[in-house]
DNA sequence: GTATATCTACCAACTAGTAGATTAATTGTC
DNA sequence: GACAATTAATCTACTAGTTGGTAGATATAC
């Protein structure tokens, strides 16, 4: 097979695809999927449209790939913080890291992003946003359950409840704090919601931040 | 003055441009402020684009327009929980409730769904947003202060950061639940938020719902 | 007669997407 | 190791449809 990775002339030392969805991704993330086009991501990268269709034949088809890599890489570091971290609050706060990471670089959730455009979007992207959310929800739930167990949550009924409201919670303090250009407001949000759910007996009501 | 109600031959038995806000409303809470044009609106309500820049000149004033009105209209709604219902859960529960009804309608918060697009947006419609944001956020912080001091509601801190904490979550648990067309999943996430900030002591932790 | 509200007929810029030529790297064959 | 066939990746040039917006005529009401 002729090479993937070419030697010269072209853009791509990690492959051109990658790169288009490094742009895409980051433009997705700013400006939703119907901001930007085409030409956007050709002009900032130096190639052609043509050369974008022959990658993603279809914007659709672009976005849809898109939110698979973004899914995938969002478990792998989703099933990292289970592996590095015991059971408890501080797994829960490395979430919360992760989605301060990405309102620090003035960016929205991608499937936050989508979701508001969901009308917009082909059956094939809803799909992954809906898996997105179910995955974070899930993993989420059990996170919680086993803090519970672990004495460090508390909260009654089932966990999976907790989960969709940690979810919900952080997607819209995001989506709020963006538009205050203040991610500092976002982290005090997402600290006040873990403290809701901190055992009312111990030391005080207020977590350890 | 030429009337602004005709008589005839016009759609407008109250105001063309009211007819046009209602449209505009509808799709930008449905597909978002780009995803919607101006031969939308004519199309649907049967008049030409030109019409549309007779009374709006650009997209960005309509949009400004558009907000000014909700914004106010959001207002007096919540003038009217406040008058109606005493200090207590009650009215976190109503403001719950016209979350719940935009939803019924498949349509997002306005200003939630314009948050997405912040980026895009021109800044007088940046500023309504933030506006918006500022109101809500203040209005319950208002309500959770007096809830607390009712002993209806039990949180330590400032009140503005439990304002926050709700409006952040109600926006993105909307978010969330659109995507499954699913009202009752923010029904039963927005009970769960109310229960957090219920007091610990009282006969149990789950309220009345 | 004057202001309001609508229309027809444009426009330039942008949209996603296509056809087909061109370049360059890989591979199988001798 | 040279050579032709293949294939990957890019380009130029184009299309048909949509976008927000404009100019100017026409109608209608006061």
């Amino acid at each position: 097979m002729p090479g993937r990775p070419h030697s010269a002339t072209h853009i791509s030392p990690a492959g051109t695809a990658d790169a288009i969805l490094d742009v895409a991704e980051r433009l997705a993330q700013t400006r939703g999927f119907n901001g930007f086009s085409y030409a956007d991501i050709a002009t900032e990268l130096g190639i052609t449209k043509a050369s974008l269709h022959y990658h993603f034949r279809t914007k659709a088809d672009l976005g849809a790939r898109l939110m698979a890599r973004y899914s995938a890489a969002f478990s792998v570091a989703l099933n990292g913080i289970a592996a590095a971290q015991p059971p408890g609050r501080k797994r829960l706060e490395q979430y919360v890291e992760l989605y301060s990471g990405v309102l620090r670089g003035d960016r929205m959730c991608l499937c936050g992003m989508l979701a508001a455009e969901y009308t917009t979007l082909p059956e094939p992207m809803r799909e992954e946003i809906r898996g997105f959310f179910d995955l974070n929800e899930e993993w989420l739930a059990r996170m919680a359950e086993e803090a519970r167990e672990a004495g460090e949550l508390a909260f009654e009924g089932p966990a999976q409840a907790v989960g969709r409201l940690i979810l919900g919670s952080l997607e819209g303090a995001m989506l709020v704090a963006r538009s205050f250009s203040d991610v500092s407001r976002f982290e005090a949000t997402a600290a006040r919601l873990l403290d809701e759910l901190i055992p009312p007996r111990l030391p005080g009501k207020l977590g350890t931040r």
